[in-house]
DNA sequence: TTACTTATTGAAATAAACTTGCAATTAAGT
DNA sequence: ACTTAATTGCAAGTTTATTTCAATAAGTAA
């Protein structure tokens, strides 16, 4: 997954969004969305909080990804682990993609592929389920952490 | 999802594994079983707890779920709301079903259908993983709670 | 049955992720 | 610059799950 598109296009974003809403741009909403600009894979609060070091409190990078993920700029994304981990909403998927984490050293590989779509409103037509969507991430053992 | 196999054949397979291992059927483990047994859906530890009502404490009801998943007999998912969910692992499925979750009223809906094994291997080989698996939820509004 | 060995349990403490309450701060409009 | 209210930081609280350790009980052998 490539976030090509610049950071400060997420900042505009981040404006347009904001604007008109009694919300505010503040440092702490930029810097996380500028860093998580810059990170190929889905990312911990924790993380965030300690690459930030200390340019806000770890409470805020919680309230933050929240409103962002609220405003569909950001993607919150469960490995399994009990700890929520975000990215950044990329323009050429809308958010919409998977992962491949190795069950050993938890690596990370972003995977553009997905089944047909059909299979998902096939499933929402028979159950009567209306705005169906999915979380799918595959779980395997990498190249590096193979025994034999 | 039918767990028409009956929990004796689950504790059958309980004393079967535990058999040799240094490893002992206990009430709770058998009380877990069973209850399992009865559920139609993936149920937390803190529901199994309470429905057992001080059958066993609750450090007793993780350990127990640990080491049934450990043993393939039970399942664990994760429906993204930080707590996991167990069901008995299923004669037919070999547990490797799916779900359909309400985002309103969190009603579930067992989905028997799953994309082509296919999509699994060519990402495995892609990506050089091994014994690659994956969990998939499936999110949407149901009947009950769709407004229009 | 009884005694023995040790896996398992319960209770309390701990850990980790996340949330809430509230006073102090600061962004944004006038 | 002044004002208003959204936002932040800090402390405290929740929730989920794990660890420690003495007491209990399952399985084995006499």
């Amino acid at each position: 997954m490539t976030h090509s598109h610049s950071h400060e296009h997420d900042l505009i974003d981040l404006r347009a969004k904001l604007r008109g809403k009694d919300r505010r741009i503040t440092k702490p909403r930029e810097e996380i969305l500028e860093l998580l600009g810059k990170e190929d894979h889905p990312v911990t609060a924790k993380f965030i909080h300690e690459k930030l070091s200390g340019a806000c409190d770890l409470v805020t990078v919680y309230r933050s990804l929240k409103l962002l993920e609220s405003m569909s700029l950001v993607k919150r994304f469960n490995f399994g682990d009990n700890t929520a981990r975000f990215e950044l909403i990329s323009s050429t998927d809308h958010g919409h993609h998977h992962h491949l984490i190795c069950k050993v050293c938890r690596t990370v590989v972003e995977i553009d592929e997905c089944f047909d779509p059909s299979l998902e409103s096939k499933i929402a037509k028979r159950h009567g389920f209306q705005n169906v969507t999915h979380e799918l991430e595959f779980f395997g053992i990498c190249s590096n952490c193979q025994t034999t």
